[in-house]
DNA sequence: ACAGCGCTGGAAAGCGCTTTCCCGCCACGC
DNA sequence: GCGTGGCGGGAAAGCGCTTTCCAGCGCTGT
């Protein structure tokens, strides 16, 4: 059995060099170290298998090489989605990521950006949904900028949140297009599945969709609020049959809820799209494949993970930046004509 | 602007007290600290807003509190169900999550340990598929033995790993379940989806599904090998429909993997269940509310990475030790009597 | 009364690394 | 020929914590 750990101490003596040479062999400093040394060092390190110790290095150089990613579930697509964008940039720039999930709990995010805080986390993504919790919040924007503050940076997807770097999806503006679509297919009588009414995703693709039907002239829809999962679009559904409100055309303001939804309206025999239309949003691809196929609004989750990681790593200037990213009505088998 | 960091020192200074009882107060060592000295660090720490330099305590301590989670794509379910029952129990634990993607390069499974132990992670759980590429195999050998070496535990799913606890899923067992459920709704003609042949996970459950036909006296199934993915489903149920092959049930190894099959038979016409039954594995939560429900052998994947996590985190003797979860098959309606 | 013990508090020695500072060396310019 | 830089190398001072070791104190037991 070898030693428990290969020290830098170690190899730099095994190498016959000073602590210091080593050191600036190994991580490539701005000193220059001659080619055979350069070389000696290498080569003993290689042999020994060195690693180096990245508590001391962060320790040393005061920054870690993590970056925080903070979700709510990820087990749900959305998150995962941006999930992958996230570690895939972070992998790429030699950085590890930390996953810390909430649970939809919002004073959770403030607790992990702590603990982030004290990893010295280089960078934070949120990708939590911004709640109008005023105490959740505030405890946030302390964290925040806390976390700041102490050198790191953080970006949010999909909320705005004091000066911090941000990736806006067109919540607001998908949901618009999708209404105005959805009356061009005929349908005059909405309603519309929201999430949890303290979730701003949920309010903006509400607010856009309703400002949709105004457009047309069409009456305000009647809206079920319910958790923002798979159960709470199937809640939504019930309450919307039993309510007999004569909708023709639903709209869960995501996916996940839809999928719910359709659950709900399949089991009391309620066609789609024959009976009802219903129309998500996110475009999740794992649920790209159901029958009907979903109508949704196309957001590029992914990529919107991997512009969040890319602000929030490359350093840019003390502004904050905001990159919006446009949602796309896909209208599929789920929606008809009415 | 606050001081960019407030150090352990700080706190002592303000509380009057040295470093060392500081210290004991703040971490709870084996030490007693006399209750108005504990309060008065107490109190000083919450006022200066003292969060402990993980870094420093990792260094000190030669331990950290990160916890690795390597995993294939995080984009697909059967890892983000694993990964939520891992980051559950690690931060009921106090410890945080560090996530890896291989994007099913065997290599970076290999790498990613060796970033872990530069972390010091005090464990990490394996959730890749073990693949028989010799070269890749040894690597990563080596990378465990250094990382346990180290102090360091670590645990695979799915997986026997060289002396690493382990928590195994009935594939074989759940394979020749499903056969035999399929053989009795009528079938004698098969074809399996197949992973690509070097996972072990796609292999094992290959196997106890043959095994299952031949328990039946049924002649062995057609089997087509495909990526473990969406599309790899799509391709392989492509060229089982080019192949004229008169199936009337396929088996794909994976939930997602029959999600692309599906969608490939749906569009050559191919009714489900009438004009071919087909069934899964895994029974992925996000996928039960599809059209027509798929049959599957249902694994409780979520508690599978909460058992991973709980094997790698309570010290455990050194021995290895194993779990088995069994998997359930559950009949839907995408298989139908013949 | 005193040795011995248990207990609490503090000084200080690390943990493995980075980085500043300094030193010696060489090439140069005057 | 000697001061001046520039440059490669090493000694050592931290980074913020933990933990050992010691000092002091109030008890108990004989």
């Amino acid at each position: 059995m070898s030693a428990r750990q290969v020290t830098l101490a170690e190899v730099a003596k095994q190498a016959g060099v000073s602590l210091a040479t080593a050191s600036r062999v190994l991580n490539g400093s701005t000193r220059q170290v001659s080619e055979d040394l350069s070389e000696r060092v290498l080569r003993t390190a290689e042999e020994l298998g060195y690693v180096p110790n990245a508590s001391a290095q962060a320790l040393a150089r005061n920054s870690s090489s993590l970056v925080g990613l903070v979700v709510h579930d990820i087990t749900d697509p959305y998150f995962s989605c941006i999930a992958a964008g996230v570690t895939r940039v972070a992998e790429a720039a030699g950085l590890s990521v930390v996953l810390g999930t909430t649970g939809r709990r919002p004073e959770r995010e403030a607790e992990l950006l702590s603990t982030l805080r004290a990893h010295r986390a280089r960078a934070v993504v949120l990708a939590g949904s911004r709640t109008t919790d005023r105490a959740a919040q505030s405890r946030l924007a302390a964290e925040i900028d806390a976390f700041s503050e102490q050198g790191g940076r953080v970006a949010c997807v999909s909320q705005a949140k004091l000066g911090t770097d941000t990736v806006v999806p067109g919540n607001r503006a998908g949901g618009r297009a999708l209404a105005r679509a959805l009356t061009e297919l005929g349908h005059k009588k909405f309603a519309v599945l929201g999430g949890p009414s303290e979730l701003v995703v949920a309010r903006d693709r509400l607010a856009g969709f309703k400002a949709g039907l105004a457009d047309a002239g069409i009456a305000p829809p009647v809206v079920i609020n319910g958790a923002f999962t798979r159960d709470g679009g199937y809640a939504a559904a019930m309450e919307l049959l039993a309510s007999k409100s004569r909708s023709t055309c639903v709209f869960a303001v995501t996916d996940v809820m839809a999928m719910g939804a359709m659950a709900a309206l399949r089991e009391r025999g309620v066609r789609i799209p024959e009976d009802i239309s219903i129309a998500g949003f996110d475009d999740i691809p794992t649920l790209r494949d159901t029958v009907p196929a979903l109508s949704t609004v196309r957001l590029p989750l992914e990529e919107m993970g991997e512009i969040a990681a890319g602000l929030v790593l490359d350093a840019g200037g003390d502004e904050a930046r905001t990159v919006r990213v446009a949602g796309e009505v896909v209208l599929r088998a789920s929606t008809a004509h009415n």
